[in-house]
Order: C-alpha cells, then sequence, then structure tokens
DNA sequence: TTATTAAATGTTATAATATAACAGTTTTAT
DNA sequence: ATAAAACTGTTATATTATAACATTTAATAA
C-alpha cells in the first residue's frame, strides 16, 4: 500500500524533525510505486517527470536518506532498491530474487537464524545488520 | 592455505577440460593469497606484476570462471571477491564482514536454514543459490 | 523579526565498477 | 594441415556512485 508507507514516512520526518522535501518525497513514491525493485538511474529518470532535470545526487541523496531511516532497502546482487512494508525498522532481511521475471518478495529477519547466530557465536563476530539475497525462480516461474 | 586451492583448481581444470591460463592462474593466486576481500581493480593493479598492461576484462573474465566454477565468491555489499576455502561447489555463503577491519569470514551454507528455507515454501519460490552478508564487528574490533 | 546556524538542495565534475564488441591467438579435434 | 572452439588482447564505453562547493530553505536564538 503505496499511500500508507508515505503517510509512515511522512509521520516519521514529522515526529522526528527530519524535512519532506520535494526529492525526498519524489523518491519514495518512485519506489513505492514500483513492483519491481528500481536502479538509481531508474529512479532519477522517474524523478524527471516532477523535478526539472535531476541529477544524481538528488536521486542518491534522497535513496541514502530513506534506507538509513529504514523505508527503503538495497539489494545488493541486482543494485536495486526497493521500499519496505515492515513498518519498523528492523536489522535484517531476506529477499527471494526471480531470476526470471525479476520480482522480488522481502521477509524481514528481526532475529538471525540459529545457525548463523552460532555462527557468529563461534567466531566471536557481534553482527549489526544482514542481508540475505536468494535467486531462484517465483511460483509464477517456476 | 593457497597451495591447496591453487592445487585444487589446477586438478578441477585439468579434469573438466579447462584451461588454466596465465590470466586465471595469476588471478586466482591473487585473490587466495589476500586475506582480506579485493576489489576488481585492486585485483586488476597486482596483476600487472606478472601480466603486461593487463586490461579490466582480463581480470572481469578471469573472476568470473573462477566464480562460475565455485573457487571464488563475490561480496556484493562491498564489491570484492574472496576464494573459497570450502573445497566443494555449495549453493550459498554465510559472509561475516568486520566494518572496523575489513575482515571477513565465511562459513558455507550447503542448505537454507529452517526460517528461511520455510519462508521460501511459503512464497512457493524456488532457491538456487544464497548470499547472505552479516556485517558487524569482528572479535579483535569488538 | 532579523541574524545566525543547520539542514538540505543544485550543479559540475569525476571516481569506481563493469561490459560490449571485435580482432587475434592458442588449443583441440578432425 | 585445417577447421572449430576456447581464450586473450585491445579499444571503447556503459553503469553505478560520490566529491566538492555554491546556493537555498528552514529552524532557532538574539
Amino acid at each position: 500500500m503505496t499511500k500508507t508507507l508515505i503517510k509512515q514516512a511522512s509521520d516519521y520526518c514529522e515526529q522526528n524533525k527530519y524535512r519532506l522535501t520535494e526529492p525526498r518525497l519524489q523518491v519514495l513514491k518512485i519506489i513505492a510505486s514500483s513492483v519491481k525493485p528500481l536502479g538509481a538511474y531508474e529512479i532519477l529518470d522517474k524523478l524527471s517527470k516532477t523535478i526539472k532535470n535531476p541529477k544524481p545526487p538528488t536521486a542518491y541523496r534522497a535513496i541514502d536518506f530513506w534506507q538509513e531511516k529504514g523505508f527503503i532497502h538495497r539489494i545488493e546482487s541486482i543494485n536495486a532498491y526497493v521500499s519496505c512494508e515492515a513498518g519498523h525498522r528492523h536489522k535484517g532481511s531476506q529477499f527471494m530474487i526471480c531470476d526470471d521475471c525479476g520480482d522480488v518478495t522481502e521477509a524481514h529477519l528481526c532475529d538471525l537464524p540459529k545457525t548463523l547466530k552460532d555462527s557468529t557465536t563461534k567466531n566471536t563476530f557481534t553482527p549489526s545488520r544482514w542481508n540475505f539475497e536468494i535467486h531462484g525462480l517465483c511460483g509464477k516461474c517456476a
């Protein structure tokens, strides 16, 4: 639900004294209204419909902002960005990426699965955030 | 153990009729002998010690080759490559990446942890490969 | 309510990462 | 020997991302 996410973001900004500027608003709308992850330059391209001749930093700054605040995630293996529906800040995500149609499904992971957690413990490693990207085929494409 | 990995790779090429060419050998040696993940252009730079004036495709082709064969992995969140000690082809890895010193520890994951597997099932998603990147602090830096 | 500061954007340039395309070479199989 | 396949060399360029600094907007304090 696009509207819900924008509302959430708007409330978040108000509560935390961040400015919901035009680049930020438009970038979030663009990402939230896409069914597939978008690359930064796709976002930039769409941004040019509402902002005159935007440059890369305009897109990247807004992307970075929402990413820090947990409203969007970067899918590292495809250099693309998706909005997050979780409605709360979480340390990690599990993405299921269909290599056929490009569709991505997210499940957020507030905790590390036990086997992985055990592995970090064994290595005296203190996790702060995690990103699990699973490639394969979605139900429609399988 | 660098020697072991090179030997493994050499045997693998012989058994599978792949050519262990100079760029491939040097690139694998470079990655295998580094304690930290290396970026493609770092690899290219080191490659210039044994190959005269190498160009990006020379490095990237060898990188892609070893990656396909499972002898190295790409760490997506830092655009860098590490050798794999597992000695067998596995579908996924868990990387623990220290954000302070840059050190990376790998644990290979032949199977998806149950919670994640359940999540794929629920989404009728068929996994083929996975990459789990956990950021945080290693024992030395914590 | 104006001055000051902080936060954010606009703009130019460039860095960092990666690949396309095609010519030439080496190896393998015939 | 010849042809085909695999691989490398080389030039050029695409893609992704950031540095640096001038300018504008908004919040805060005098």
